[in-house]
DNA sequence: TAGCTCTATTTAACCACAGAGCTTT
DNA sequence: TTAAAGCTCTGTGGTTAAATAGAGC
């Protein structure tokens, strides 16, 4: 899947990527700090394979977003390089975006494909790079890409899966690397609905603080925050959860579309409103959204999480017959509320505070 | 190559009940 | 306007039947 497109059609939402400075025609990959100047792949092997001096020049990628100027930092959070003035722009937008972990973008001396590679190496496979060597995410987001782009662009049959020296590769596998099949643009809508703040938290930590949230969990690994997998901790997950959802409607408005019934037939139908690629606001506005989207997606858990935990509590010892919850008998019950008397005295006694009763 | 059988894996439904949230008084 | 009571709905986990996928003939 190529973003890339025919000549003069540039990046992506109509923003032409710079282009190679020394072949002047296929987008910039990267940028050589050394010799000040904006190259492709191709450009940048014929240049720096040409001697010895010139494969030490340092060279950086460019910013994923703007695809304008050498990327500054790399954001944890988002897997991403940005330049200074997209980091600006990104990581100012919302309280959870100006947590993301950044550093400094780390130059790099071997040859562009080489350092792809090596970067998706260290990312795991699942890095924001070279992701276009998996096949079948190659094909969704192939799919999902289809529902983004402000016009249908054919595939391109020269393009070969993970040949690195094919610079269209960068703006489509780069970028999209991160679309999700899946793609719902509507989702910060209906997970605010889904959990609302009011029914998020377990009522017994909200108490025992006096409304004041808990610290969230941190990763065992220590790692970044934004990136963390709560350890039973439901009030994390959900909180958090929801915080970027209502910060991110809240920063990036869906504008004309109304609401999520707008935002999502705008979605369903990406090719539709005439004259709309060429529209700056509405391509600023599809910009918005997808960025709104890509964070989302970071933020997104699959894993199952316990809202209630007071509630897994009670699942786990409530009497069961084939794995269905089964009445409790009167005396079961008896001995329950006999237990749960004595527990809540001696809790009581010793200055612990009334629980609620089993 | 199509059709069938068998096995392995995945998915969804079921149950009771505490508690949050809403409505009524 | 506030408080209390009553009601409705949600979420929780282990088991199992049903559905699906894959392999072999």
């Amino acid at each position: 899947m190529a973003c890339e497109t025919e000549e003069g059609k540039g990046g992506y939402w109509g923003l032409a990527a710079r282009r190679c400075d020394s072949c002047k025609g296929s987008p910039a990959l990267l940028f050589c700090r050394a010799d000040t100047a904006y190259l492709c792949g191709t450009c940048d092997a014929r240049v720096h394979g040409a001697n010895k001096l010139a494969s030490r020049h340092e060279r950086v990628w460019m910013c994923e977003v703007c695809e304008q100027a050498p990327a500054s930092v790399t954001c944890k959070a988002d897997a991403a390089a940005l330049c200074v003035s997209c980091d600006a722009d990104i990581h100012s937008a919302n309280p959870l975006a100006r947590r993301h972990e950044r550093v400094p973008v780390v130059a790099f001396l071997e040859p562009a494909a080489s350092a792809l590679k090596s970067a998706a190496a260290a990312a795991g496979g699942g890095g924001f790079l070279f992701k276009g060597a998996d096949h079948c995410d190659e094909e969704n987001e192939a799919e999902a890409a289809s529902w983004l782009l402000p016009e249908p662009i054919p595939p391109n049959p020269t393009l070969k899966v993970g040949t690195m020296e094919a610079p269209e590769l960068k703006a489509a596998d780069y970028f999209f690397s991160d679309v999700d099949p899946y793609l719902d643009l509507d989702y910060a809508s209906s997970m605010d609905a889904r959990f609302h703040p009011t029914d998020s938290v377990v009522p017994v930590h909200a108490k025992a603080v006096g409304g004041t949230p808990p610290p969230p969990f941190l990763a065992s690994d220590g790692g970044d925050s934004t990136r963390s997998k709560p350890s039973y901790s439901s009030y994390t997950a959900h909180s958090l959860s929801h915080s970027v959802s209502s910060s991110e409607v809240g920063v990036v408005p869906d504008g004309s579309c109304g609401g999520g019934v707008g935002a999502m037939a705008d979605v369903t139908n990406p090719y539709g409103g005439a004259g709309r690629a060429g529209n700056p606001a509405a391509q600023m506005d599809r910009e918005a959204r997808v960025m709104r989207y890509r964070e989302k997606r970071k933020n997104r858990r699959f894993e199952k999480t316990i809202r209630y935990a007071s509630r897994k509590a009670y699942a786990e010892t409530r009497p069961r017959i084939k794995g269905r919850f089964a009445k409790r008998t009167e005396r079961e019950a008896e001995v329950d509320r006999m237990y749960s008397a004595a527990a809540a005295a001696l809790m009581v006694d010793h200055g612990y505070g009334v629980v609620p009763s089993y």
